[in-house]
DNA sequence: GTCTATAGAGTGATAGAC
DNA sequence: GTCTATCACTCTATAGAC
């Protein structure tokens, strides 16, 4: 008996687990299936396009989460001190204090897929964007702002996977505590 | 007619880019074979073990380079900012300007295969020591040594992804330009 | 004859598509 | 749940160096 009323929507933070623990080509099929608790006939039903398909939904899940919650802030909050830190915890938090690894990120490193590039690409240019304004609005000086919103983004990354490969649930927070005395000071 | 004579180590080059560009489990034995000009009994023949046996010979290979190249100037040389400098130079040849991927990075987030994970958290752990030695030999002061040391090796590894994710050849070099200033001064 | 490097047909299992 | 392609891998059979 069917019907247990599934949404695409339900279903897509149970994908992005399983795309982050396992990697696109590493998130087989029946890996998902057994994880969402859908067959395969559902599956193809949210997502005509099979795995790409569903990678794509993910990110544009994430993408849309990333905009409300971080890009919007640091482009528009008046206190843009404020917005920078209350991005870093919110990263602390999303990533949970690196315990969990970005999806964009990971999927940058593997590519070859390139349907995935442009969704890629405009994750990042969007943050970097966003965060450079928020330095400016800081007093961080125009000239200086974009490389330090490069290279902030570029220690978030990087923070994420040496804490992943050193096993150390530490080095996560203690990079992002260094990352908010420097471009907010404390 | 067989017997053209390879050698293990004239094969794992290949195999190393081949990992690279497609992950682990993107790295399908015909693609390997393909891009090796082997067929599966050479392959078998130098790497009983298979695929991951060939993972790990590369992962090997890998070690030893940097520590020859990059972790033994960093503790040894009387000079500590020339080869810190040394460092960001070797790096930013050895990723080919961020065009080539740390394959110890993508595996590290793409764990889940436990095998490599006490190599790929060796390499990080002896550049971290190696590095943080360097920096308080140039004068970092001990305490923020470990700290700088850490955040750099994140900040290189993000930068990484950063490039490959805005396809930027630029984003790479101009951000270890900025780590180098910040370490060395200029 | 033995050892090493080779090729590739053939194995069962499992992948993703539908 | 059925399909076909492909997966990692095994095995037998080679040729040449010693």
């Amino acid at each position: 008996m069917p019907k247990t009323v599934a949404e695409r929507a339900d279903i897509l933070p149970v994908l992005g687990e399983v795309f982050r623990e396992h990697g696109f080509e590493g998130a087989s099929l029946s890996l998902i299936g057994a994880r969402t608790g859908l067959g395969k006939g559902s599956l193809y039903h949210f997502f005509p396009g099979g795995k790409e398909d569903m990678a794509v939904a993910v990110l544009t899940e994430i993408e849309a989460w990333f905009a409300t919650r971080i890009f919007k802030p640091l482009r528009e909050d008046a206190n843009a001190a404020r917005a920078i830190a209350d991005m870093l915890r919110a990263v602390e938090e999303y990533f949970k204090s690196g315990q969990r690894v970005c999806l964009v990120g990971a999927l940058a490193l593997n590519d070859s897929r390139d349907q995935f590039a442009p969704r890629i690409r405009g994750y990042f240019a969007a943050w970097t964007e966003a965060l450079e304004s928020a330095l400016i609005r800081a007093g961080h000086g125009p000239k200086k702002a974009r490389g330090r919103a490069e290279e902030t983004l570029a220690t978030i990354q990087g923070a994420l996977v040496l804490g992943r490969a050193l096993h150390d649930p530490a080095v996560f927070p203690r990079i992002l505590a260094r990352l908010k005395k420097r471009l907010v000071g404390d």
